[in-house]
DNA sequence: CCGCAAATGAAGCCTTGGCAACATTTCTGT
DNA sequence: ACAGAAATGTTGCCAAGGCTTCATTTGCGG
């Protein structure tokens, strides 16, 4: 394919974002799946489909599907008309998913977004967060505790 | 339906948190081509579909697509075989989504993000800054620079 | 002005993530 | 112990956003 104008240096570069993002995105849904069973488990010692579908905000078929595709993906195990539960695998990354949310709605606040906005916002930003950047906000979150910011609210 | 478990209280505004997350999702695709048809219009005057295909690093077939819903949405208007413009309300998208992401780049480095990572992680995550964080992020900018931030790296 | 390459369109397929409607299994209370 | 309610599973539908393959239109060079 000849391009002889979109080729301005960066438009070679230009689409990786995009398939990074796409990729990012595909892995979202899982990842609040797993975090909320997680915190299922964590309260009441196992994740009911009811459960799930109720605090995902949707029906019951919708949860049963995405926890196929967990169990596909090696994250979760159960049996029919049992509660569903988390592998190794999925523990660890509930677990990481949880922190990394903590992490991006302190740092929020810690920049002055509004608690309720923060905790909004956060949940379609933090599957998009990157383990650099994560770093960046604990920094962040670390200096500004340490030197007692002069108007951070925590 | 009465569940004697699950409702800690949060348990009701939880699916919200979610909604609104699938909400800000299903408009991401959409900005993303809004933008882009922006810059090639500056460009070059047109957007015309292959452009706009390798740009965003997708097939032409994925890229008419797209076009269809923008003017579906009146976003864009097109004639078959010739380039796609934005209407007015497509080009005011267009220019709040761009500035979005500028002050979000912008953020993430005076953060200590590194640039090539700020890029990256903004083009996945300012589909879900509101309104209110994004003022939260220039409040931010403008104290940093008028304070000539310590030890900012920018 | 005509042919051929490039650009665009059209059709059909896949997966994901929603939904509703219906079938089945569990569980609970009498 | 059993009937009805609640939970779960199954099926089939839809739209979005990818893709490939094939048809058509543009537009350029000879």
């Amino acid at each position: 394919m000849q391009q002889d104008r979109a080729d301005e240096g960066e438009a070679t570069v230009e689409p990786e974002r995009f398939n990074q993002a796409r990729a990012a995105q595909s892995m979202a849904v899982l990842e609040d799946y797993v975090e909320m069973i997680g915190d299922l488990i964590s309260e009441f010692g196992e994740a009911r489909i009811t459960d799930i579908a109720q605090r995902m905000g949707v029906t019951h078929p919708t949860a049963t599907k995405a926890v196929s595709r967990l169990k596909r993906e090696g994250l979760a195990v159960s049996r029919p008309y049992r509660g569903v539960f988390l592998t190794e695998a999925g523990a660890e990354l509930a677990e990481r998913v949880r922190m990394r949310h903590r992490t991006l709605v302190d740092f929020l606040v810690a920049v002055g977004v509004p608690a309720e906005t923060a905790e909004l916002d956060a949940e379609g930003m933090e599957h998009h967060v990157s383990d650099a950047t994560l770093r960046a906000f604990e920094t962040y979150l670390e200096r500004a505790r340490a030197s007692d910011g002069p108007d951070f609210q925590d």
